[in-house]
DNA sequence: CACTCGTGGCA
DNA sequence: TTGCCAAGAGT
């Protein structure tokens, strides 16, 4: 018997269990509006979209509002690209808007206005990732796939291998991970929201509330003393003076107006360096977020230009 | 694999 | 103040 123990790695040993991790849930799940019971598939999508790397409190105030003007893919696509990048507002990363946008054509188009319910085909949707895919099949189908977000890979990061953060995504591995710790009944899109949940509430990046935790007497990192990350850490992602700085000054400029604008206007809107300028210009007008008119101004793409003010 | 791509809040 | 970070995807 003790040689069957021994036998079994330390990494592979129960450090998650997951009716804590459930009981835990069920006390401290936030009240999330995509989390309502009359959420269809199609706005749990959104909602996903506009989450990537936003975090919840900017996304509260937006998604209501989308989704009642929205409500189906068809709707969506049937908006122009400026009104659904006017919505989109200041979330970041306007690529994403873009992105939904196509995506809610192909499924309008191609899936009959049904949002699909296998990862395979989520994942070939414009903008959907491996994430994406798996959290729509999870939290819109109740589907038991593994649901790895920077929140889950933390959390097992320490709970299981005992570590301070989680390495370099790698997708093999982190699904392997947490298909591991799914209850195989019908609990486990449930446990997928709550890891997540453990993950944002609780297991946090910075200062995690061990005291709260449900699995603070298993937690290998716990256990281990909480060492400090180990490794050399990425450096942090500026921001101020970058091109996505520039595209974002450019793309407000064009948000804030209904008419197209000249490109002295946009001049205005990053006067110090005109070569950075174009070079953030030209990226937007490559990424199909903002067009050039016959007149050589610009605007955002499809949007109604009936403005009076148009030279002839 | 490494890099780009927004934005704002918080320690 | 500045650095860190937030339900990633695409190239």
């Amino acid at each position: 018997m003790p040689h069957i123990l021994h036998a079994i790695p330390r990494e592979r040993s129960v450090t998650v269990h997951p009716e804590d991790v459930l009981s835990w849930f069920a006390t401290a799940e936030r009240d999330l509006p995509w989390r309502a019971g009359d959420v269809t598939p199609w706005q749990i999508l959104v909602s996903e979209f506009m989450l990537q790397q936003t975090p919840v409190a900017r996304v509260l105030p937006i998604w209501p509002d989308w989704v009642a003007r929205w409500p189906t893919p068809s709707a969506t696509a049937a908006a122009s690209q400026a009104d659904v990048l006017r919505a989109w507002g200041k979330l970041g990363y306007p690529r994403r808007a873009k992105r939904l946008h196509e995506c809610a054509g192909v499924i309008a188009r191609d899936f009959a206005d049904v949002v699909p319910d296998d990862v395979e085909l989520l994942q070939q949707l414009p903008g959907v990732g491996s994430y994406t895919a798996r959290a729509v099949a999870c939290f819109a189908y109740r589907r038991p796939v593994p649901v790895v977000d920077t929140n889950v890979r933390r959390v097992v990061a320490r709970a299981v291998h005992g570590q301070a953060d989680a390495g370099p995504a790698s997708a093999k591995r982190d699904h392997a991970d947490v298909s591991a710790l799914l209850p195989g009944d019908d609990q486990a899109a449930r446990f997928s929201a709550a890891l997540m949940e453990l993950g944002a509430l609780v297991c946090t990046a910075r200062s995690p509330r061990c005291d709260g935790c449900p699995l603070r007497s298993t937690c290998r990192w716990r256990l281990a003393g909480s060492p400090p990350p180990v490794g050399p850490k990425r450096p942090a992602q500026r921001y101020a003076g970058t091109d996505r700085q520039v595209r974002g000054r450019l793309l407000d400029v064009l948000r804030d107006t209904d008419s197209a604008v000249s490109r002295a206007d946009l001049d205005l809107a990053w006067p110090v360096d005109p070569v950075q300028r174009e070079r953030a210009l030209a990226s937007l007008l490559g990424d199909g977020l903002v067009e050039q008119l016959a007149d050589g101004r610009f605007a955002l793409p499809g949007q109604d230009r009936n403005d009076s003010t148009a030279s002839r």
